[in-house]
DNA sequence: AATTTTCATTTGTCTGACGTTTAAATGTCT
DNA sequence: AGACATTTAAACGTCAGACAAATGAAAATT
């Protein structure tokens, strides 16, 4: 592990990256314990706090973890998929709400990748998936539900949904799709009348999930993406005719 | 923003924790100067090393930028696509190397991913895509091409399909599972036969997407996932045998 | 043999200092 | 007055050294 003596970006983020290097390269494996803080200093030959401050931005990212005290030190940490979903989810959430994507876009996006699941969430769902579907589906139905409760609900749905194909690389990947959609969808009202409709329609999904016909729960799917679009598109409209 | 006393973590982790949530909840506004280092520490009652490791842990994140120099300081980053895709493809390849996600998982979840997209490829793609895509095939069918080469251009083909769909939230969230298959992928050794069979696919799916024919760009997709998964599986084979 | 104590190691935090960068403010000359 | 050079203050980047706290191994004790 070098760092380059020419380049002109921060020490720290320098030492980050060759460890980083190492670590994505398989030169450094899981459980693995990296040198100690003050052997690292000696090796890129920079002070304590630079190789800490290198050591905190892997952190950040979860690619190493500290432990204190004798035969502690920063070990190589396992990426688990419920560490991914976090880091997913804030990157997610903040491009949408920095980058100002339109509704269109991300509601395209969201329900492009949710029905790549559907036939294989037709296919594979446990009944542990059907019953979470219905039970948010109950929760639904609940009048004088606040509007942010139904959307929260209405994640909560569509997770079960992705999770239902048992490919946790899938759910990993929507995770950040559905969840960082959420506070586009809390800015719409939800109408007695619309949510009737959406209500339905995740009932005729949860069905056909049972019956394990992926095709209509896919065109289902279609039918509720276009409605969304629809009630994104009546408030825009509202917004610039106020 | 505030740090709880009581809490057991890291000073540093809290307070990267405080702003990271002042950021996401719109409490800092992109661009937005924080306070200096000297100011934060005050603030937080800890030391300029304590803060700076926070910083640095946002920095990781790109969640914010640092500048030197009179009137610099650190600011919120409008987080990019660019750098999105980056963390993006660096958190899914370490995840399916480190979990040991099988060839099939990883391998049903991108084509499924890729499949979302077909249609909007074939209603949206421009010349340029195509012109990509095309160029791509012909790389393909060089003699010659080393597995590693054969590797990449099948990334930069399915790159070009996925960001037909002119949709940049699905193409940030496919970057990942498309990249991150690479290393898989580059553990199979491609016959001459096979790379005929898949240029053929290739070419079909560049032509259907030329004449905007999705449903035929998605049904010849599954079937390259289904020879890609059985390639896949033959390797399997023949390492057990050994 | 089990328990307690000691002890060396390592991370977490603090203090104070100095160098470097940067842009604004000031000064100088035409 | 305006263009250019100089100064300066603010802020980050890096360093050295110190102490506290945690932790597990080894030694001492019961």
């Amino acid at each position: 592990m070098k760092i380059d003596p020419n380049s002109k970006s921060d020490l720290s983020a320098q030492i980050a990256k060759a460890i980083r290097d190492a670590i994505v390269s398989g030169a450094l494996i899981v459980d693995e314990r990296l040198p100690s803080e003050a052997e690292l200093s000696e090796q890129f030959e920079v002070s304590r706090a630079t190789v800490r401050e290198a050591l905190k931005r892997l952190a950040a990212q979860s690619l190493i973890r500290t432990q204190r005290g004798a035969f502690g030190g920063a070990f190589v940490n396992r990426l688990s998929f419920e560490e991914a979903y976090g880091q997913q989810i804030t990157t997610s959430t903040l491009l949408l709400s920095m980058n100002a994507v339109s509704f269109e876009t991300a509601c395209e996006a969201r329900f492009a990748l949710e029905r790549a699941c559907a036939p294989l969430c037709a296919k594979r769902r446990t009944p542990d998936h059907l019953a979470t579907m219905r039970a948010e589906i109950f929760r639904q139905s609940q009048p004088g539900l606040s509007d942010e409760s139904w959307c929260a609900s209405d994640v909560a749905f569509h997770r079960a949904l992705v999770d239902g194909a048992g490919n946790p690389v899938l759910s990993y990947q929507l995770a950040g799709a559905v969840e960082a959609m959420q506070p586009l969808m809390n800015m719409i009202t939800f109408t007695a009348r619309s949510r009737e409709r959406i209500i339905a329609l995740h009932t005729k999904i949860a069905d056909f999930c049972d019956a394990g016909d992926g095709p209509a729960v896919d065109q289902t799917l279609e039918t509720l993406a276009a409605y969304t679009l629809q009630l994104g598109q009546e408030m825009a409209d509202k917004k610039a005719n106020r």
